[in-house]
DNA sequence: TTAACACTTAGAGTGTACTCGAAGTCAAGA
DNA sequence: TCTTGACTTCGAGTACACTCTAAGTGTTAA
């Protein structure tokens, strides 16, 4: 697979996508004999997991470091660390979400209230 | 209260409070006659709500939109729509997250069950 | 065969949200 | 009185995560 395709297929910029190879937040993509990326099943996963962890806020610090361990040996409870940490963070940014959704909804609710009241004609 | 106890109280840098205020992300706050700022209730109140909907990620540019209408009369459909807008972002990113925590869950738990395979008499 | 277009790298530029520094004022304690 | 420390404004600097540009190569369709 092309970057194009691997970037239509997960909604992410061809940019982006080889950013995140530049950086290490995956790892190497092969190519043909030419140079261009030839996206195999297994960097495709590897996008596919960037762009989930990433998009939930998932600290690129962090990925980069997983990734770099994913190929050693005897790193197993280190990469595990790194991902109850993050999931930790992710669970904290949950109850913050969660209580700031109620808090709108409670708002929200306000407003439709007055709103009633002063054009109470809006649903005749 | 000074802006000091307010930092304290809310665990937001003094910085980041005058930098809300200057960029109208809460309202004036007001001052004692040497210029210093002696917050109130109100202004209390809008670093509270300022500082929770900033940690559950809405946007700077919503908030001083938000503060804008705030004070002009006959805005309050406006002021419901960003809410509302805001509401539907933070549930996308609810969805999200809970997607990712459980990946993270499922992932800890395949690197726990081979952490036991490797090492069983860590439980000895 | 030549134009159009996707790809490559490396490095510079951008947007968002702070965060810091400089220069100055003011009040309280040694 | 002098120093310490918290406050002020305003503009510059920083961190993070992209996003774009330039210069060049390769492939495909007219």
């Amino acid at each position: 697979m092309t970057i194009k395709e691997v970037s239509e297929k997960y909604d992410l910029s061809a940019d982006t996508i080889r950013y995140y190879e530049r950086i290490g937040l995956i790892p190497h993509v092969p190519r043909k004999e030419n140079g261009i990326r030839d996206f195999d099943e297994a960097a495709c996963g590897w996008v596919e997991f960037s762009k989930c962890m990433r998009s939930a806020g998932v600290q690129v610090e962090a990925l980069i470091e997983y990734v770099d361990l994913f190929f050693k040996e005897g790193t197993e409870e280190a990469r595990k660390d790194i991902l109850v940490e993050q999931r930790a963070r992710l669970q904290e940014q949950y109850e913050q979400l969660k209580a700031t959704m109620e808090r709108l909804d409670y708002k929200i609710a306000h407003y439709e209230e007055i709103m009633g009241k002063k054009c109470p004609n809006l649903k005749a």
